[in-house]
DNA sequence: TATGAATGAGCGTTCATTCAT
DNA sequence: AATGAATGAACGCTCATTCAT
């Protein structure tokens, strides 16, 4: 029998192989339960609706992935060494947990997410900008509105990633070096 | 009254909104009759089914960003201008038809797309490879898979234009010309 | 270009195919239409509803019916000869419109019958119970209620029909003269 | 509350009753799920679709009436016993579950109806036919198509259950053996 | 007169949610 | 606390009927 948590994390991480396989209103709730080994109503336990059921999971993975872009590494002050722990960061989330990228990439603007949701994910843009912005004050980095050298970082690493899921590209060795030499040279003034 | 054609193109449109604001699950069939104006059983005289209908939109709209990027052009011989060319053809497909574009990122993997979509989607995927090979061929464009600099490239695309569905960025008088040049250095050997 | 008359007689003709196959709900009336070859619209010139299609048809064959069934034949002072008579006739009515029979039959009780069409029904059970009385004065036939008597006999004749109509029973060369025999033994005193 | 069988076993008797009043096709679900005391969508929980539970149905009493006629009774060696048997057996069946013997002879050519259905009829049609040519090789039964036999007697039978129900005839007390004696006669070599 | 495109009520069916167990 | 049978609103789709042509 698993232990209560364990049940919330079941259902969360069924929720997410299949509301990324499927789209949320795609994926019918029994189908979490039976994907997480609970009951039907089970999941109504731990989650008031399917509506929280999605927020909680994109907040999770909202919080997850901010943890692993803004935690540590080199200062700005090192300019190429902050950008290559940030893709390298990038990186380790989409190789660690590929569908949880897809999903947040793929309900970014999902009719059900409610406020906080949308908070979190404002968060991170913010925090990214400001990172850009202070890597710009070095004077490594090109001139530009922040969120726009954001997004062509962000977006290209998503490109990838996508990529990397058709088989299209592989991550073999020099992948790595080679894709972080690329995008640094998209920001390098 | 419109003409026959003229209710096919408005369920055409109605879809695209639709589908891309509420994910094609989570659109009902009348939503996109009353949007497009028509009554709910006469989409059923254009379309075989939802699914029909959602085919013809991805593959509609597939076939007319192939126009774009791969109509006319400078030859290769001058990779530069090639690229350039490249990057306006999918800035002027982004703003003539952003709903467009967003629809076709959005359900690239969607289960109800048939095999005709599929190979749509494939064709494109190939000919922008082999124009990346081709750069390559020049010595302009760095040595990497051909399939990992379109995705870069792509990918870098369409984090642009969503950020400028949110409007994170605004497309002013520079904007172009900056995209172009940062992207450019991302590809450049 | 059909006259007038001949499009009726042709929605008439594909109306009893087709409820006859699929069941009144089962049809619909578009496939009627092509059946009979005119635009869906042009059935609601000829009949006021798809209620008053099945009413006109379930008049007009009960009405040939009663026409073969009551028309001429010996005196049922010749008991023995008026029964044949009026087995060959049964007999030749299925052979000549086996599907008005089957379809006669199949809707003897359906729920959009109207009022005229019950009448009919039952004009043709009354004069056959009359006609079974007469027989029984003539003391050739056996003591029972008179449509007990036609029950069975018209039962006997639809089972027979149905039976031709899946192919278990094949109309040769003995076929009428021994059935017609074997029925009246069912009734002669 | 009934339990689990009970829903099922209502549902089918709803059917029973609604699809012999109405037509399978004439038949809403809903409606079905009303008589049956259950919520629209539970039939969905005991019957696959709708075609389902009309094969189940068509199943279930096409055994019950194998049930009737084929189980016991005297041998072939006493023909006009085993012929009385079966007569009886057919008319207790008819009284026992009019219904059921209504739904069976207005759906025998359903279009929805599965192999198994067509199966299982025919099965009944072939063990009748058998019993007939056990009957003839005993000399007491008239030469003919045993096919052709079965189609006049169970034609005659049920003749007179559609005469029942409508009330035109009434089953007092020497109705059953009238009618065995009578159609023993149309049997008798 | 004849048509068939158009309609929307109603079909068979699904699914988020509840609640007796 | 956990279940899953049950529900009924809402889905994708059909079809009797209308009406502009």
């Amino acid at each position: 029998m698993l232990a209560i948590s364990d049940k919330r994390e079941a259902i969360l991480a069924a929720a997410l192989e299949l509301f990324e396989e499927r789209t949320y209103a795609g994926c019918a709730m029994p189908l979490v339960a039976d994907r997480a080994g609970v009951g039907a109503g089970t999941i109504y336990r731990y989650f008031a609706s399917k509506e929280a059921l999605g927020n909680a999971l994109y907040q999770r993975w909202k919080a997850e992935m901010a943890r692993y872009l803004f935690d540590g590494g080199p200062s700005v002050d090192e300019p190429r060494a902050a950008f290559g722990h940030l893709w390298r960061q990038l990186m380790a989330f989409a190789i660690d947990h590929p569908r949880a990228l897809a999903f947040l990439e793929t309900h970014k603007h999902a009719p059900y997410l409610d406020e906080d949701s949308r908070v979190a994910a404002i968060a991170i843009d913010v925090a990214a900008a400001a990172f850009a912005a202070d890597l710009q004050a070095t004077g490594a980095v090109r001139a530009a509105p922040p969120a726009e050298l954001i997004a062509l970082v962000f977006g290209a690493f998503v490109g990838l990633t996508k990529a990397i899921d058709t088989g299209a590209v592989t991550v073999d060795h020099d992948f790595l070096t080679r894709t972080e030499h690329a995008v640094w040279h998209l920001l390098a003034a």
